[in-house]
DNA sequence: TAACGACACTTAATCAATACAGAAACGGGC
DNA sequence: GCCCGTTTCTGTATTGATTAAGTGTCGTTA
C-alpha cells in the first residue's frame, strides 16, 4: 500500500531535468539522446515511478486505449447467452493483441456519458432496448462498429440475415406444412405473445425483420401462407420467455408442422417440449434454429440451424474499430442440416 | 456526428457566470440558488452541454466510477466457464445498482498500470498466473477485494474449502478405497501432470492447497494413504487439460476407486470418460466434483459435490469494494449428494 | 447603525500530464 | 571565425474540469 504517488514534475525535479523530458524519455524517445533516455528510465525504475498518470494522459491526449463494448441486455444475462459471450472473446482477443482494454457497457442512455468522454470508440452488440442509448452512442465524435443491427452512418457487422433465413425456410418448408415463426425482439413488447395488428416492418429493420423477410418470401415460394396470429415475438431468448413460447405455439390448434425460430435457444426450448410431449422430431414436427451454438450439436436429434461464427464477428468488429475502417462487412454463414427437419 | 465538443467554459462565457458555478450547478447544488441552477440546467440542455468532462473529472477528483474485475486467466475462457461468467453476474448486478461500470481486466502485470490511475478498486478473481500482477495491485493505494484466493492485507471472500473439500471427501471415502485427486493449479507447471517431487504446500496457500489439505486430512482419517503420484496437477479447468487427467487417471494401474476433483468441470470430464470406458458410476468409481454449477445437475449419474454461489460471492466482494468494508468475509457451502458416490 | 453571519457567486490555484516554440550546444563546411 | 543546420533539452501554454479562499450583498440583531 503505496501512498504519495510520484509524479512527473517530482521526477524530474528530482533528476534536475524539466518535465518534458521525463515525458518525452516516455513516449517521444526521438525527441531525446537515447542515452539520457536510458538513465532517466532506470532512473524511475529504482525511485518507483511507473510512468506517466493515465488520466491526466487521457484528458490531454484524448484517448484511453479502451474500447466499450455497448451490450443490449445486461451483463447478467449476456455471459450466460452463448452467442453473445463468443462475442466477446472475438472482441477481446484482437483488442488484447492490440492492448488495448475492453469496458463493459450495459448501462442505460443516461450513464453512458459516464464513459463517452474518455472511451475510444465503441463496438455495439445488438440494438439497445433503449433507443436514446443508440442515438445518444451515434451522436459522439467517436468511431462505432456496429453488430447485428444498424447506426445510420455507421459501420456493421452482419451476415446475409435474409438469404440466411430464406435459406433455412426453404430447406424445411414442403406442400401442405402448417407454418410457425418464433420472431426475436419483432415488435416493442416486454413479454412473450402472437404478433397481431403490431407493425411487422419498421422504418429501422433489425436483423430480426430481415430474417422475418426471409422467412415470409420463402414461405410464399413454397405455395404457403402465415397469418399474423402464427407468428410469435419473443423479448429475449433466454430466461422464461422462450419456454413460454413453445409451449403456446405446440398447444396451438391446428399445430404447426414447421416451426422456424430466430434462434438455437428458441428451438431447443421447442425442441424439448415437444419431445416431452411426445411429438414425433422431425417426423410430427419441423424445427429449425439461427447461430449454431454449441449447444444445438449436443441436442438428440441435434439441430437444424444457420451457423454464424461469433467469434469472428467480435473479432471483425474489433478491427474495423481499431482500423479505423468505415466499411460495413457481411461475414459468411453455412446452413447446417440437423436432424429436426 | 457532432463535433467541438462544448466545454465548461465555453458554457460559463456564454452563460455569463464563472465556471465554478457552473459545476457547482452539476455538483453541488447546495453551493448555489435553486432557481440559478435550474436555469443553467435547462441552458445546458438548450445548447447541447451534457455535463462535465470525465477524463478531466477523473484527474481533478480521482475517480471514475469504474471497478476493475481482474482476471486469472483470460476473457475468452472466463466467459467460456460457468463459475467465472457467474461471479461476474453477481459483481456486475451490484455495481450496476450502484451506478458504477465495470472494466474486464485480463491483461499482464505490465498493462494493468493502464488502468490503475483511474479505476476506483479492484476486484481480484483467482490467483493471477502472473504472480507481479498481483503484487502491482496490491502495492496500489486502492481497495482490493480478492475473491477464491488471498492477498496480503487485503479482505477476501471464499467459502472454507478447508472444511468443504474435508466433508466431501469424508462422504466418499471408504475402506480400502484407492484415491487419486485431480487437483487444479497445485504447482507451477503449465500442462497437466502428476505431481513428484514439486513442493506441496506453499507460504501463500492458494484455495487449491486449503483443499488439498481437506482432502488429505479425510483421507488420513479414513484409514487410507495416498502419494504424490496419485494427485494430479491441472493447470486450468477448461479445454484440453482436464479430459487428458482424466485419461492418465482412468487408465492407471490400479485403478483408482474413487477421485477427488477440484472443480466440477474436471469432474464432468473424468465422469464422461469412465462412461465411455465402460466403467460404472458408483459401483466401480465413485466422482466427486467441487463448485456445484448447473451442468453437473444435469448429468446422468449427477454429481456429487460441492455447491457455493458464485453469484453471491461476485455480490459479497462488490458490495465489499464499494462499502470500503476490510474484513473478510466467509461464504457458506452445501454438500450436494449425487449419483456419483 | 455597526457588527455579524449566511448566502450567492467569482477568482485563481490545482490536478498530472503533453506539445509547441524557442534556447543552448554542437559540428561541419567555407 | 562565421554561418547554418541538427540535436538536445527547457519553458510554458494547454487539456477540462474542481474547489478552497475571497468578495460582495443582504437581512438580522444588539
Amino acid at each position: 500500500m503505496k501512498k504519495n504517488k510520484l509524479t512527473l514534475k517530482d521526477v524530474a525535479q528530482q533528476l534536475g531535468v524539466s518535465t518534458a523530458t521525463i515525458s518525452n524519455a516516455f513516449n517521444r524517445p526521438d525527441q531525446l539522446s537515447a542515452s539520457r533516455r536510458q538513465e532517466i528510465l532506470t532512473a524511475c525504475e529504482r525511485i518507483g515511478y511507473h510512468g506517466p498518470n493515465k488520466a491526466a494522459q487521457i484528458l490531454r491526449k484524448g484517448h484511453s486505449n479502451i474500447v466499450a463494448l455497448v451490450l443490449a441486455d445486461s451483463i447478467e444475462y449476456i455471459v450466460s447467452d452463448p452467442v453473445a459471450s463468443t462475442l466477446i472473446k472475438g472482441v477481446s482477443s484482437v483488442l488484447q493483441a492490440h492492448g488495448k482494454h475492453l469496458l463493459l457497457y450495459a448501462g442505460d442512455a443516461q450513464s453512458i456519458r459516464d464513459v463517452v468522454d474518455f472511451v475510444d470508440g465503441f463496438i455495439c452488440y445488438g440494438a439497445p432496448r433503449n433507443v436514446q442509448l443508440a442515438e445518444e452512442i451515434n451522436q459522439q465524435d467517436k468511431p462505432v462498429v456496429t453488430v447485428d443491427f444498424n447506426l445510420p452512418g455507421r459501420p456493421a457487422i452482419n451476415i446475409d440475415n435474409q438469404q440466411a433465413a430464406y435459406d433455412i425456410a426453404r430447406k424445411a418448408l414442403n406442400k401442405d406444412d402448417k407454418v410457425a415463426i418464433l420472431g426475436l425482439r419483432l415488435i416493442d413488447a416486454p413479454t412473450t405473445c402472437r404478433i397481431y395488428d403490431s407493425p411487422l416492418f419498421e422504418e429501422d429493420r433489425s436483423i430480426s425483420h430481415r430474417r422475418l423477410d426471409g422467412y415470409l418470401r420463402a414461405i410464399e415460394e413454397a405455395g404457403l401462407t402465415i397469418s399474423n396470429d402464427w407468428i410469435w415475438h419473443i423479448p429475449e431468448s433466454g430466461g422464461k420467455y422462450s419456454r413460454q413460447a413453445a409451449q403456446e405455439v405446440l398447444n396451438s390448434a391446428p399445430r404447426p408442422t414447421t416451426i422456424l425460430c430466430m434462434s438455437d435457444i428458441i428451438a431447443l426450448e421447442v425442441l424439448q417440449c415437444a419431445l416431452s410431449m411426445g411429438i414425433k422430431v422431425p417426423q410430427e414436427l419441423k424445427i429449425t434454429g439461427f447461430d449454431g451454438i454449441d449447444e444445438a450439436a449436443r441436442t438428440r436429434p441435434y439441430l437444424t440451424t444457420v451457423c454464424q461464427s461469433s467469434v469472428d464477428k467480435g473479432k471483425a468488429a474489433a478491427q474495423l474499430l481499431l482500423a479505423g475502417d468505415t466499411n460495413s462487412q457481411q461475414l459468411p454463414y453455412v446452413l447446417k442440416k440437423g436432424e429436426t427437419c
